[in-house]
DNA sequence: ACCTGAACACCGTTCAAGT
DNA sequence: ACCTGAACACCGTTCAAGT
């Protein structure tokens, strides 16, 4: 059996020729690197190699092709994903904790949502990767959700926190060049006099805040969306 | 000013040389069909030019490039959107008629939400394409629902009749080689024993149904939900 | 065992002509 | 006005060698 994380291994040097050696994980961390500076289409098998200063063939040694790196990739990520601790005689703590750490894994790894929707990642769901979400229904149903109802607070819960880090934090983490963070309202763009009205009027029952301020609400709104189901 | 159909229009002759003259919409609509026989990676430029006879070329002389038969795409898919009726005094039956209609449109464009998925289409979004959103998000704002629930109705009801669609459906018009479409879960692969306990109880409240019965149920269901937010 | 360099079959896109 | 054919700069991936 080989050892869990890769580093303890004697087989494999952990250097050659002064350089660090070549591994999966290397490879994904970097490619993890190029998609945070500069989005999935950036993330050419070439470009990963060139910032290892390695030629495009040699990735092929250590990865089948680029599917396999996406899997890696996922792999990567889902090693630090936090766990959580969750208990429900305090469940609005809990949850709001839970939350918080949600949101800061979904910001060390900016642009994950983004590659996940420019490749379809869905086939390497791995029961490891849904631990969490396992943990996390198991909450609801403890605090008396029907099992459809957890469902869904489990859904809107990592919805909303997702949809968070990567369209507001990853805005506001590194802002456009030249755009004012301070305006955006999310789904339309500036529709006509008249147009849109409701949904106008729901996107704008939001004021600008910064993000943490503004984070904490949704968690408020999720927490008394949750309690209403109970 | 130009005629909006683009049908109607002496300037341009329907045909050419026995051959029906190229337009964006018909080069998107090549496109969808490609879209829908084999998915998002085989829809390339051309692939589409070869579908209509024609070297890639001559695409170019209609869309600017890539991109830009993206948008005409969407624009060729919002045409035939159903817009909503919904009345509020009838409002279980015609929000049930509304995502029937909704489900048919899907089914009539698959591979959409694959393609969205694929390549980033958001920046499309036009007014045009969010009025039947700006219908429903009223409809569940004269309900009496507040702002956000009806914001998470309307995200929970297109969230649940696209999904049904272009998974279920999708999966059901049309079964991949060898398989077996009376068993599949969703979420979770088959996981070890004894893993995700929660996760695969709230999958297990639901047995295998055709798909129209199924469709009503989960309308049953979202029926259901939005009620218990009034 | 692991690297490089050259090559192959693709892709989106453009140039220079044809009619 | 609108087409074709050839070409360019890319991409993922593989082959044949090097050390």
């Amino acid at each position: 059996m080989a050892t869990a994380d890769g580093t303890g291994s004697r087989r494999r040097p952990e250097f050659r020729k002064g350089r660090p050696t070549l591994t999966r994980e290397r490879i994904a961390r970097a490619a993890l690197e190029i998609l945070g500076e500069s989005g999935p289409a950036e993330m050419t098998m070439r470009a990963v190699a060139a910032r290892l200063d390695v030629s495009p063939r040699a990735l092929y040694n250590y990865v089948a092709d680029r599917r396999d790196l996406l899997r890696e990739i996922v792999a990567v990520c889902q090693s630090d994903r936090p766990q959580p601790r969750l208990d429900a005689d305090h469940w609005q703590d809990s949850l709001r904790t839970y939350c918080r750490d949600l949101r800061a894994w979904y910001r060390a790894h900016p642009g994950m949502t983004a590659l996940a929707r420019a490749e379809d990642l869905t086939p390497f769901t791995s029961t490891d990767l849904l631990r969490p979400d396992d943990t996390l229904v198991g909450f609801f149903l403890d605090l008396g959700l029907s099992p459809q109802d957890a469902y869904r607070a489990w859904s809107i819960t990592v919805l909303q926190v997702s949809g968070f880090a990567e369209m507001w934090d990853a805005w506001h983490d590194r802002p456009a060049t030249g755009a004012d963070p301070a305006a955006w309202t999310g789904v339309p763009p500036d529709p006509g006099a008249g147009e849109l009205p409701h949904l106008r009027r729901v996107v704008a029952e939001t004021a600008y805040e910064p993000p943490d301020a503004l984070f904490e609400s949704v968690l408020a709104m999720l927490v008394a969306g949750v309690d209403a189901m109970r």
